[in-house]
DNA sequence: ATTGAAATTCCGTATTGTGGAACTTATGAT
DNA sequence: ATCATAAGTTCCACAATACGGAATTTCAAT
């Protein structure tokens, strides 16, 4: 393995924990001799991508998320959304996300706003979550075929009990969420978490993202789940028409 | 030089140029032969950290953001600051920065909130500034010996007639702030552009951040300024507080 | 078809990375 | 104060890896 690829073995290390670790640490966690790491480490250092504590600790400077955020303004849907989701927050009084795939199996957060709730979920900006188990994942594979069929070729781990990892089955749930327009899930991802998610078009009607509430489950029952699925369809709705998505056309 | 540093050369043209890139561009950026060149780029999509499209260009993905985006949830400010940003956005019609110093003469956008007015300033998250000529880098040199030690080392550039590059008059201005609690420049990055900041307290009362608008130069008269001043030091003291730092005690 | 420009692959060379071992420093127990 | 243990760091001979000029392929435009 080259030494480009190692360095980013280490890296990733940094994005799992997300703390100052030691040499050590790192050689436990990618398997290398401390000696190479050293080596890397300081060359990462060097390139400005790690800092070096009093302690000897190694962490982050905020080089990596600055070049990655750059990628981030790409996505117009970011800066548009982000009133409508504190909107969608207070009316929902929840955490909400605004959530893209990333390499099919999994989603992650680029957006979220915080439940003012004392018990609320707690979610990571940045963070991976799987795409087949999540509110926010279903409702964007549900209107991507192609996504939809890497994701069923590829392995399923089962988080829950109630995990719906079976490729029928989810095949079936992904095409009754394509029918709703929206995807509810509770306890697959973790046992306690729930979400409702719906899907956010761009000007030619791609489903680029999708926004959602996640829930503690103990609280989603009938009532608030209707409840809570009319705000999000009507934010979803609202972000997407920002994007130049034209809404479907009403009847009259 | 290394091969790790070559990658994080052609990751830096990344960040500079944000938007999809050819060989042939980055090896004249890089000044690398297009073929050293295919070899990293072959590794950083290996490595996930880029993909290439249809016409063959190579983009960021999202990877960089997601391991740097775990540096970010260590500085709580940003969670915290964020409603109050928006307050200020709001009663000043302006667009709002909450900033931190970057290697000493830079200072990197973690936040914005944009000003809902048609002509604005136009900034980016994650773009580096020059911390000594701008106001929200000023807010916070002037309360961080070490930074401003250092950043009076380096050499600085001139932007425009008006930036001030003599260490002695910087710092004057420099304690100038510290005095008033606040920033204000014009021109000095940007001809066209001006702002005005403040310093950001945690707990320990150390300055970790600055807040500020940006305003375009032709609408910062004397009465815009003294208005938009006491509405900075407002969020700046409410944000702070909510980290925990006790507001100065009033006489009574 | 023909040209030109860009992307990609090839391959012999030498620079770079490699990792075990030795060395230094910090910590904590006797 | 002395020793023991664990972590951080440096060294160095060897081999793998990166290097980049040149050859080849791809693609689009004329």
């Amino acid at each position: 393995m080259g030494s480009v690829l190692k360095t980013f073995d280490v890296l990733d290390v940094f994005g799992r924990e997300w703390r100052a670790l030691s040499v050590t640490e790192l050689s436990r966690e990618t398997g290398q001799p401390k000696s190479s790491l050293h080596r890397v480490l300081s060359t990462l250092v060097q390139a400005g991508v790690l800092e070096q504590n009093e302690q000897g600790l190694y962490h982050l400077t905020l080089k990596l998320w600055r070049i990655g955020a750059l990628a981030l303004t790409e996505i117009d849907a970011l800066q548009v959304a982000r009133p409508h989701l504190e909107a969608l927050s207070k009316v929902a009084d929840e955490t909400v996300h605004l959530a893209v795939l990333e390499r099919d199996d999994g989603v992650v957060y680029l957006s979220k706003v915080e439940s003012p709730r004392s018990i609320r979920v707690q979610t990571q900006v940045g963070r991976v979550s799987p795409s087949w188990c999540t509110a926010t994942g279903r409702a964007i594979l549900a209107f991507d075929e192609t996504a939809r069929r890497h994701m069923l070729a590829a392995p399923r781990q089962k988080f829950t009990p109630t995990t719906v990892s079976d490729a029928d089955l989810l095949r079936e749930i992904l095409d009754q969420v394509a029918r709703n327009g929206y995807a509810v899930t509770k306890g697959e991802n973790h046992p306690e978490m729930g979400g409702i998610a719906a899907p956010i078009r761009d000007h030619s009607g791609t489903v680029i993202a999708s926004c959602g509430v996640a829930i503690p489950a103990f609280r989603m029952d009938e009532a608030l789940i209707e409840r809570c699925t009319d705000f999000v369809l009507k934010v979803s709705g609202d972000i997407s028409e920002d994007l130049g998505h034209l809404p479907k056309s009403e009847k009259s």
